[in-house]
DNA sequence: AATTAATAGTTGTATTTTGCAAATAAAATT
DNA sequence: AATTTTATTTGCAAAATACAACTATTAATT
């Protein structure tokens, strides 16, 4: 049987290199942990700076920060929250969402790339397998719990 | 269709904060692109600096200082090579070695977990997709060069 | 052989990122 | 009304980063 987390070191260092590589380019140029909030901002409907912060695995004060940078940059509006003034909501500028956007379809197009290369009922199985390995993780309890 | 990337994206970050996570654990504490650096070492054979440092796709002079740390630390030893004296061997010391290994032992602990909440018909499935997923992604030409 | 070019790695320096502790400010609980 | 909890921000000092310039060694060119 072959190693098991060697075979996710790869993959996942892969897929990190390529997150990085698509952060500059063309008119983009954040930097990596930005893109990462960019994307899950964009996926969640106004969250609030903790509920990110978490997902992400970061701490806070970071967070406030790469919140504070990506807002004087014109990318992320704060709002604040009127049920609870403590709270503020995140959501992206126009530019923030064209920027994420962008993002997205090069890794995609990279994806795509990839996933010619096999049959399409290969593609099926690597997709089902992933899907798979995402719900068993989230089941796990051990450890990691980035509640997706 | 689901969207592929976001299948990824959560599936690297959660593997990303697991690997986070196991390396403060017990005696051993160190960085997270630390520990990656001890991995790569401790996989290859007597690595020269500029290998380990584009295999992680790291600028060459951080990681000479975060080389450094590590000699400093006496996790890690640099060997000059006599063929070529400009060229540094990297190599694992005891302790260096010791930590890896805990790390590994962790990671692969969790995975098993994971892999507990499939069949052993799932389980195979998935690994052979991961491998597969890793082929077509070294073929790709488009980005993320990293010959593992 | 002497000179030049290329390669491997290090250091200077300035910027960015990080995270703990402490602060603020607004709920929620007592 | 007083206390505690929660969400976010700042002070600060340490760590990580990367560009440019450097040293040392080897390879290539003349």
């Amino acid at each position: 049987m072959e190693n098991i987390r060697e075979l996710f070191q790869v993959m996942t260092r892969r897929f990190g290199l390529l997150n990085k590589n698509c952060c500059s380019i063309d008119v983009v140029d954040i930097s990596l942990v930005q893109s990462h909030i960019l994307y899950e901002i964009d996926k969640r409907e106004h969250p609030s700076m903790q509920q990110v912060a978490e997902a992400l695995g970061m701490d806070i004060t970071t967070f406030s920060r790469q919140i504070q940078n990506l807002v004087k940059k014109g990318l992320v509006k704060k709002t604040p929250l009127p049920e609870d003034r403590r709270v503020y909501t995140l959501s992206l500028t126009t530019e923030g969402k064209f920027i994420a956007t962008t993002i997205d379809r090069e890794i995609n197009r990279y994806l795509d790339e990839v996933f010619s290369h096999m049959t399409e009922f290969e593609k099926e199985t690597v997709i089902r397998s992933i899907k798979l390995l995402n719900e068993c993780m989230a089941k796990s309890s051990v450890c990691c719990k980035p509640l997706f």
